[in-house]
DNA sequence: ACAACGTACAACCATTCGGTTGTATGTTTC
DNA sequence: GAAACATACAACCGAATGGTTGTACGTTGT
């Protein structure tokens, strides 16, 4: 894992890591939205929710394109699932911490049958 | 989506924003370590590293146990699983997205079948 | 007994964060 | 062209964050 990907980790959990920006989010995967029509549901001024939006397309969760005076914003679900693939890959290690301790039991007990193991 | 689930969310998230704690994650992940262990790996102070330990056990990505002298560390898989099931979510509702374009070219298209909708 | 180890926690500090208001600029609409 | 709308961005502010050092306390080894 090099520095640039830790990068860019850090900047989808911490643009994550706010319940207006994840409500931001899961809008604009589902349609795209004008900021100001998203600054509309929120109880907070417009240059909070226009820096929210800004935090969510810095971290590349997101992508803007203008029409017009509108800044029209959609998700970018590519992103998410990268987010969620380095989550998969957290679970690899705890699994391989298990395919460990099988190892360990193999080795303690008497080899009853070592060339199948079912632990699926 | 209730409050309470919007808090863990938070603490899931933030937890995950730093890379040290990323990273600490991976390796009680992969097996329990003491704080002290985990310390030496890093090049701050003991009581950053222990700080960070203490957000990702707030957040229950980790469990703490006491052994003697030593606090033994160990990730909670089922914890990750959850913060990965929250983007599954987000995923489903992109794809409702799509679902609801294709709808739109059904419309504007010659009706050959309205009967059966194979949106599965 | 006592020194070394492992942990916990408080106090402090610089920086970042999440919000505000204000100002500027481009775009519709009348 | 003027008014209203949508965005962008700077400046500011209190709170939280990520680090530090120092202190205290239980545990282990000699």
């Amino acid at each position: 894992m090099n520095e640039m990907d830790e990068d860019r980790a850090d900047a989808w959990f911490h643009a994550l890591s706010d319940r207006t920006r994840r409500d931001i989010l899961r809008r604009v995967l589902a349609g795209e939205h004008s900021v100001s029509t998203l600054a509309k549901s929120y109880d907070m001024s417009f240059a909070a929710v226009q820096k929210h939006v800004a935090v969510l397309e810095r971290a590349g969760l997101l992508t803007k394109r203008r029409q017009g005076r509108e800044a029209l914003a959609s998700g970018d679900v590519e992103a998410v699932r990268s987010v969620g693939a380095m989550l998969t890959d957290l679970e690899a290690l705890w699994r391989g911490r298990i395919d460990r301790m099988d190892e360990l039991f193999a080795e303690d007990a008497p080899t009853t049958d070592t060339t199948t193991h079912g632990t699926d």
